[in-house]
Formats: structure tokens, sequence, C-alpha cells
DNA sequence: GCGACAG
DNA sequence: ATCTTGTCGC
């Protein structure tokens, strides 16, 4: 598929969070995707173990994979991967530049044009309103969101113990996402929107999306495959 | 000022 | 993210 070029790339955290506010603007933040999405794409990126730099600074080796589902039947329609350097040093609320590059690179080497990016992280959610999930919808016009595993920015009251439960999470005083339970009794994830799409809709496709483990099909798929190309690049070159 | 902090 | 042993539960 067709992504737009990046944008320089920041050489400090200020630099980034300008690009950030630059790119903010370009947000559509209402509910303009297909009623029915054919194809979702989940998105994931493995990081080399290793302490000289470790997993967190800038430079280590990593794996980006892009994963395309059957939205009706969840069966992959197509994978894609690309090898790459962390692009920047992880600093929470900066987490895409740091993986943007090999994510863009995964997606370029698809062959289909998902109708959804679910990505690993969060979208709305965030300090400046602009999480990895906004700027991926933003480089690739498409409508994205964000599936989180752990808590961020944003409080919230627990939601009830049934899958489908919900709890809003609110930022500054406006309501950034949703705490999901997607499985009886388990820790729920945190929802929240990155481009072209509305929180319901976001919640519907989440829930769809794990009709047995507590992880939508797609990153689950994407963490394995990025796992799989990165151990690939460490018993080659 | 001090902690917290997606992956 | 990644490092790690055992342990509880289906």
């Amino acid at each position: 598929m067709e992504v737009r070029d990046l944008h320089d790339w920041p050489a400090t955290a200020r630099e980034a969070e300008e690009i950030q506010d630059r790119l903010r603007p370009l947000l559509d933040l209402r509910d303009r995707g297909p009623l029915r999405p054919r194809t979702i794409a989940g998105l994931d990126v493995a990081y080399e173990r290793d302490g000289a730099r470790g997993p967190s600074g800038r430079g280590g080796r990593l794996a980006a994979a892009a994963v395309v589902l059957d939205a009706e039947t969840l069966e992959v329609v197509e994978e894609a991967t690309a090898a790459g350097t962390a692009a920047f040093p992880y600093v929470p609320g900066l987490l895409a530049f740091r993986e943007l590059p090999a994510l863009v690179e995964a997606l370029r080497r698809l062959e289909t044009t998902p109708d959804l990016l679910v990505c690993d992280g969060y979208g709305l959610a965030h300090p400046r309103r602009f999480g990895l999930a906004c700027h991926l919808g933003v480089l690739t016009g498409l409508p994205s969101m964000g599936v989180a595993k752990t808590p961020f920015v944003g409080a919230y009251d627990p939601p009830g113990e049934r899958r489908g439960d919900a709890a809003p999470v609110r930022h500054d005083g406006e309501v950034v996402g949703r705490v999901l339970r997607t499985q009886d009794g388990v820790k729920p994830v945190f929802v929240s929107v990155g481009h072209r799409i509305g929180l319901d809709t976001a919640c519907r496709h989440a829930l769809a999306l794990a009709p047995r483990y507590r992880l939508p099909e797609t990153t689950r798929r994407a963490d394995r495959l990025s796992r799989d190309a990165l151990a690939a690049l460490t018993s080659s070159a």
C-alpha cells in the first residue's frame, strides 16, 4: 500500500513534540471508516535484547510486522515485515518516533490496503493527543485505532468483570479513550481512537477482534510475526 | 520539587 | 520492549 513520506526526523524530544503538534490538526476525529471493514491490519514491533544500549535506547535492532486479517473470519490475508533500528530513544509520549520508520516500511510492503489499522499502543489518549495510532492514521490516511495493554494517561474507574464491560478514560477533562474488558475476568485493555474512527466503533472492533483472548487477533498475530522476523535477523546476519 | 510514564 | 521461575487454572 501507499504511505506518505516521513517528515524530517527529530533529533531531540523538543523537535519530536513539535512534529506532533504540527500534525495533530490533520486528524479527522469523525467516524469516517467503512461501516463494515473487510480487512483490518495489526501492527507491532519486536526489539532485540541487548545490555549495552538496552531495548530502550536508540540504535538497537528491531523488526516491525503488519498482518492483514479478514475482518469477518479473522483469517490472515497477508503479512509483511521490515527490519530496522530504533529511530529514537524510548520517551513516554514519543514512542512513535521509535517505531514509525520500520512500521511504515512494513505497511509499504503490503499489497493490500487495509480498511483499518490497529496499533499496539495509544491514539488520542496521549499527553498531546497524538499517539502512535494518530500518527499512523495521518501518514496513511486510513482509519486507525490503538489498543494498549497498560494505562498511560488519564483516570478511570475499573470496568465490570464481564467481557464487553467498559469505562471511560478521562484526561484534562476530556474522554480520551475507554478501558475495555475483552474477556470475563481478565485485565482490561485500553482503547483509543487514532484517525477517522469513533470510540464506540473502535471498541466494537476491539471486541470483535478478541473473540477468545484478551488482546485482538491483529496484535497477537503482529506480535508473533515481529518476533519471528527478529529471530530470523539474529540468527543470520 | 517529586513521581509516573504506551512500547 | 526485554530479562526470568515458579505457579495457578482450565
